[in-house]
DNA sequence: CGCTACAGAACGAGCGTTCATTCACTTATA
DNA sequence: TATAAGTGAATGAACGCTCGTTCTGTAGCG
């Protein structure tokens, strides 16, 4: 059954969804005509509603594409992080995390559409309940990380995600938000920084990094 | 020279101003027509453009005013912070900033409008050279903050304003992102969390906050 | 032949903006 | 103080155009 014209049509709605999403998040939902995405993708009008009941519908399966997407480049930036809490490791999560931002901006205007022109309703469940995927997905390891210092006490869990937090958005304001060198510094000194604060705190004067046996 | 009269305009575009931006806000700008703000402003579509020659002045004039309703926020949140660094400070400051994110999601809606539908052009100024600015506005108090410990050695200025931000980002997600207790803690602990990996690292075992004459 | 990807004309609604006009009020003149 | 002239806020119909969607027709593969 799968033939070359099933290759074909996927080919297309690829075509389709490519232009879309380049339209989309230039100019947002409302500011994009179905015309403008029949024209960028090379195909009719009439032929854009064969494979999308609506505007919408596009707008929908433009979000499934980019969420899952997504989730499979934050998945693969955590699998091989082991030791999370040593500051070399969290330089690595930095530059992994860096590398996503500046690569997949468009993911983010399309949630600031969603979230401006459809409420967030598209969005709104990858926010839901973090706290708890987090403890699930890395709590294990994450506990295991924390037993090889001398942990201060904090929830591994919760000081897992604020780093990971705190770093998408400095690089989202960074690039997306035109903020080069925001906090004063070049990104990799900013980003020593903010690991030895994290790590060891800004009351840390008189004493040795502490991780890895302190 | 006249009062009532000029009084009579400052209400009517107060009028204007605040249907546009209730539905700038929620629609998008180019999913916001001139006649839903007119219908909602109580004023006809061609009295409008007796106000502001275009719709994307009308818009221009939204972000100006709100932007300068924000860094007057900003200021004030500021201004009565003394000692930093110290934790109930950093807590007094988290409450502020939680305050003015809760009462101003408007304003990151519209930021994200910019963002999307006109690529940033009327925001980006607000993110260059921060790091300069609070190292001009907050440098001086920032360093006298920092004396009154054992200052680990990163940069005053930088540590403050990555702190600022992540309060910002924690709340933004907390509320508009629809992320509630996206740390699997209530915003309380949350925060003296946060708090308290700021100041002692989370690799404080076996030690003391070391604050305020460690 | 049957199916469907594809094209593009057609439809009615709605868009941003302009227009002629009315009207309330201020200012200048006597 | 009475009146004429001027200002600009306010109205809503109208303009040219674009919107999302539908409809009709064609081309080419299985």
């Amino acid at each position: 059954m799968p033939t070359t014209k099933n290759k074909e049509v996927d080919r297309s709605r690829e075509k389709i969804e490519a232009a879309a999403m380049k339209t989309f998040t230039r100019q947002g939902y409302h500011g994009t005509s179905m015309r403008e995405i029949a024209k960028a993708s090379g195909f009719s009008i009439g032929n854009l509603y064969n494979h999308y009941p609506t505007k919408e519908k596009l707008f929908e399966a433009l979000v499934e594409k980019y969420e899952a997407r997504f989730s499979e480049l934050g998945a693969n930036a955590l699998k091989d992080i082991d030791d999370a809490f040593q500051p070399a490791q969290l330089e690595r999560l930095a530059g992994a995390i860096r590398e996503i931002v500046y690569h997949n901006l468009d993911y983010w205007r399309l949630m600031y559409i969603d979230v401006v022109e459809f409420g967030n309703q598209h969005f709104a469940h990858t926010f839901r309940g973090w706290g708890e995927q987090a403890e699930r997905v890395l709590g294990d390891r994450l506990r295991h990380a924390s037993e090889q210092g001398p942990w201060g006490g904090v929830k591994p869990s919760l000081a897992f995600t604020m780093i990971y937090l705190q770093f998408f958005t400095y690089f989202l304001v960074e690039s997306l938000f035109k903020g080069k060198q925001h906090l004063g510094v070049p990104e990799d000194e900013a980003i020593k920084q903010m690991i030895r604060i994290f790590t060891e705190g800004f009351w840390s004067g008189n004493q040795q990094g502490k991780a890895k046996g302190g």
